[in-house]
RNA sequence: GGGUUUGUAGCUCAGCUGGUUAGAGCACCGUGUUGAUAACGCGGGGGUCGUUGGUUCGAGUCCAACCAGACCCA
């Protein structure tokens, strides 16, 4: 009969289960952490540290939160925790953008069109609010943590006059001005329309060729290179008569090939891919080639307006094309975004001649008072009568229409504000200088941002920040009726309506008489109704929020957003940074990609390759989705698909599992009681201490300060899977395991594992926010406890020269190992062993390794998992393996020659009865 | 079409300034253990480093073109 001596090993157990079962835990634990208010809790645990200001940037309050929603949000917590164990005092406020058409639609869609605009706002009001708690209940879901309670909203009273606030500061410092812009104009609403209420619909117009006669032969016998350019016309195709009274030039492309023809109607400009086709339509179809010559030759040729008595250019645009017409393209800046754009490059006039209701001011000759679409055929007889006309066909074409009248739109200038970026402010300096000088102070993660930042900057033209809408915060200017010009005392006069704006919200603009802020002077000042582009709400978030919040700072220390927010936020917070305090208002941006499926391709509903974040939480768990986010290098796409999850899921199992064999060695161990001083650690567990000092030193000294978070796991997962699990933990078993409890052997692996255990989660805690705290607890015994309020685990100091020394030592030891490993695994498969304590060694070590190997004496066996070593020294490394022909010990199940040698234990060995019956084994180095 | 960007084992990632047979974790296969057990250990197979061409004594690493993605524009 044997004992059973299971129960003479301290065997623990742990309440950290082996699966997470998360998607069902995790809710509640959020519950807690609300009822707790562990963020205030810990905003007093950090108050007078240095601060680390993470400035969110505002989701649009419209629609469900989705993947990358999610990303956005678990990066942001991830570097708030991090950054709170590196010490800081990092507060995380979370925001929303609430203003803007998309919620308007939304709101017209739910409520009709017909509602008096004040009560169209508060419904607008409402909407965003009911959005902004469904989007806010998923982000708590996830576990990040921030001021929920009191977040920020671009629709705050108080943000909305800081918001009129910062677009006074940008005119004091002279950034703003009035200027003309080409929109979508709808006749029958008299206002501009925006691209979403645009619809497109098939409209038949005329199609005409017009000649434009060329005014400077000269210049254009020398261009194509011919003696005489006589009767020579530039050839323009429009669908748009009605626009060539505010013709201001032809563009050409500067690099297609443009031909010259001799035909019976004149000597003919054409771009030689449609010259074909443009000459047939004139019947022109037998002319001669005369010469040709690349479009850039042809840049500034004067020529003749068809019917007024005015000169027009040929410019170059990169927007001519080949689709359909001549190549030549009729260039009217009044009534086209791109004739607009190309001929701002060329100093063009925008003279707009047609009026809000369509028809053409009394001072445009030939048409005044005639609508836009009276004038079509009128330019058309007035062309024929002039002999210009060339062709004129009937075409039918996709044309945009007004979403509410079905009524075909113009494009038409209008007055719109700007923020300039070539003109000079108050204190001389552009806004692109500036923004210039502001991108190249920052730091930028990726480091590619800045290019892209840069090239925007470059390239961008004025920022028209005016737009016709009702759900914005408005532009609290008054102009002169006459002049045109914002009143003089504007600062001042936008400070009260600002003070008036916190009290009643953007509706005390719209409501408010003139007379109360003007008096007399009211009949002489229009009060301006255009709002401001959403994109100036979040832009000057920085000012609203930062600048306001006592528990933030000015400038943000980091800004993390999508990489498609080059364009948006990040440009337009430093615009207006730029403007109003002269930098841009962060010193570092962070940007990271878009959420693609396991193919690399974008999501769609289409495609059926959505992953919803919900779905992942109800399913995996918060947790999961957090560590696929942290393992993911977002400077490029990030992937995700079932086999993506499931292997990240496996990843977590790893950690899971390793924690929770820590914890369950752990549960006997108190460190106030049982913890050894280093210096008295078994050689073996200060080697491991090394490891775990390491591996933080890294992930936390480095890797969660550059933000390379897929590293830090990476890291931390080969940790836990090479030093931990096939290596410490496998080898201290034999010690945890069948030592007494409370001997010095045992006390110090534990000591080691404790540490490490310590080190580990506080390691996880900005990704595995969950799990992490949950561990913690179970760790420290109390509920009370989380890891979020600690800082990077504190290691015992230890000589640098003797660390490398100790852990050179040991990297070579386990070199050893791995061979010896293989060489086990041979046995095995020969069937001549099975666990590795059935083998015994005999190591022949050369000079080098030998005193390595010799130094830890008997414990050496402990180190290969084998039961006996034969250590002799010789000229070269070599190691035999062979199965030990003892008996095993039902205890330590180390084979051992004296298993069945001592009274009262029949299969024990020596060592498992000092340790049951004697004072208990000593171990020294392993 | 333009600007920025990505492309290394089935998956996620390492591979510094070009230099011996390209690494890790997970997955897979084999196997041991049954005192981390829906776990853990040991061993193993697996990559023409997107393609093609070039520079070089030598390129995953430099250059060019191309292919396939992504973001922003047009």
């Amino acid at each position: 009969m044997s004992i059973d001596y299971r129960k003479t090993v301290n065997l623990l157990d742990t309440p950290f289960p082996m699966r997470g079962d998360l998607a069902k835990r995790e809710p509640a634990w959020v519950k807690r952490w609300q009822e707790e208010k562990r963020y205030e809790k810990l905003r007093k645990l950090c108050a007078g540290r240095p601060k680390f200001v993470l400035h969110d940037g505002p989701p649009y309050a419209n629609g469900d939160i989705h993947i990358g929603h999610a990303v956005n949000k678990v990066l942001k917590d991830i570097i708030v925790r991090s950054r709170t164990l590196s010490g800081f005092d990092a507060p995380y406020v979370p925001g929303w953008d609430c203003h803007g058409l998309p919620i308007e639609l939304m709101v017209e869609k739910l409520h009709g069109k017909e509602i008096p605009a004040a009560k169209f706002r508060e419904l607008c009001r409402e909407y965003a609010k009911e959005q902004i708690a469904r989007q806010k209940k998923d982000f708590i879901r996830l576990g990040v943590l921030g001021d929920w309670d009191n977040p920020y909203l671009t629709m705050d009273f108080k943000t909305e006059a800081d918001i009129v606030r910062t677009l006074g500061k940008i005119n004091d410092n002279g950034f703003l001005f009035k200027g003309e812009k080409p929109v979508h104009w709808c006749i029958e609403c008299g206002s501009a329309l925006a691209e979403a209420e645009v619809e497109y619909e098939d409209k038949a117009s005329p199609a005409i060729d017009v000649a434009f006669p060329v005014a400077d032969s000269a210049r254009l016998a020398e261009a194509f290179g011919v003696a005489d350019a006589a009767n020579a016309f530039a050839v323009i195709w429009t669908t748009t008569p009605w626009t060539l009274p505010a013709n201001q030039a032809v563009s050409v492309s500067p690099t297609l090939t443009y031909q010259l023809f001799d035909t019976v109607k004149g000597k003919l400009i054409l771009a030689k891919d449609l010259a074909e086709s443009a000459l047939a339509r004139y019947g022109c179809a037998d002319a001669t080639l005369l010469a040709e010559v690349a479009g850039e030759k042809l840049d500034m040729l004067m020529l003749n307006h068809p019917f007024y008595a005015r000169q027009v250019p040929v410019i170059l645009g990169d927007h001519v094309t080949t689709d359909a017409g001549t190549g030549l393209v009729h260039t009217a800046p009044a009534h086209g975004l791109e004739d607009f754009q190309v001929g701002r490059a060329y100093g063009l006039p925008v003279e707009n001649p047609v009026m809000d209701n369509g028809r053409y001011t009394s001072a445009t000759e030939f048409f005044a008072g005639m609508s836009v679409w009276e004038a079509n055929p009128a330019v058309i007889a007035l062309l024929q009568e002039k002999g210009v006309l060339l062709a004129n066909i009937k075409l039918v074409h996709s044309y945009p229409h007004c979403w509410r009248h079905k009524t075909p739109i113009i494009f038409r200038a209008t007055a719109q504000w700007f923020i300039g970026m070539e003109k000079p402010g108050k204190e001389g300096e552009t806004l692109r200088y500036r923004a210039r000088r502001a991108v190249e102070s920052t730091e930028f993660f990726p480091a590619w941002g800045r290019a892209r930042l840069e090239s925007m900057i470059s390239n961008r033209p004025d920022w028209c920040v005016s737009r016709q809408r009702s759900w914005g915060v408005p532009m609290t200017f008054f102009v002169h009726k006459e002049s045109g010009e914002l009143h003089p005392r504007s600062g001042a006069l936008l400070e009260e309506v600002a003070l008036r704006i916190e009290q009643q919200g953007i509706e005390a603009w719209f409501s408010l008489d003139a007379k109360e802020l003007l008096g007399d002077e009211a009949e002489q000042y229009k009060k301006l109704s255009d709002t401001l582009d959403v994109w100036f709400d979040s832009g000057s978030t920085h000012f609203a929020v930062l600048k306001q919040r006592p528990e933030l700072a000015w400038p943000a220390d980091l800004y993390l957003e999508g990489s498609d927010q080059h364009r948006g936020w990040f440009q337009s917070s430093l615009l207006t940074g730029c403007g109003t305090i002269g930098r841009a208002p962060y010193k570092q941006l962070l940007t990271h990609g878009f959420v693609v499926d396991g193919k690399g391709l974008k999501m769609s509903k289409s495609k059926g390759n959505v992953v919803a974040p919900q779905k992942v939480n109800d399913s995996l768990g918060a947790d999961i989705l957090r560590l696929w986010v942290a393992s993911t290098d977002y400077s490029g796409e990030l992937a995700i698909s079932d086999e993506i999850l499931k292997r990240v899921t496996e990843s977590y199992r790893r950690l899971r599992n390793t924690l929770r064999f820590l914890l369950a060695n752990l549960s006997d161990f108190d460190p106030l009681q049982d913890a050894v001083p280093f210096g008295r650690l078994l050689e073996l567990d200060q080697y491991a201490i090394l490891l775990a000092k390491n591996v933080q030193d890294k992930v936390a000294g480095d890797q969660y300060s550059r933000y390379a978070f897929h590293q830090a796991m990476q890291e931390i997962v080969g940790y836990c899977s090479e030093d931990m699990g096939a290596f410490y933990l496998d080898v201290i078993k034999d010690r945890l395991y069948t030592m007494q409890a409370d001997s010095a052997g045992r006390r110090s692996a534990q000591t080691a594992l404790y540490h490490i255990t310590r080190s580990l989660l506080l390691l996880l805690q900005p990704v595995l926010c969950f799990t992490s705290d949950e561990a913690w607890q179970v760790l420290t015994g109390s509920e009370e406890e989380s890891a979020l309020f600690h800082t990077w685990h504190e290691f015992p100091q230890l000589d640098d020269g003797a660390a490398q020394a100790l852990l050179a030592k040991w990297s070579r030891i386990r070199e050893l190992r791995a061979q010896v490993n293989k060489d086990v695994e041979t046995l095995r498969g020969e069937d001549k062993l099975g666990s590795s304590l059935q083998a015994e060694l005999d190591i022949v070590a050369d000079e080098a390794l030998f005193p390595l190997l010799s130094s830890l004496g008997e414990d050496l066996k402990f180190v290969f998992i084998v039961s006996r070593v034969r250590l002799s020294a010789g000229d070269v490394t070599t190691v035999k393996v062979s199965a030990a022909d003892h008996a095993k010990c039902d205890r330590c199940w180390h084979y051992r020659s004296d298993v069945g040698t001592y009274a009262g234990h029949g299969h024990v060995c020596g060592r498992c009865v000092e340790n049951i019956d004697g004072k208990g084994e000593v171990r020294s180095y392993a």
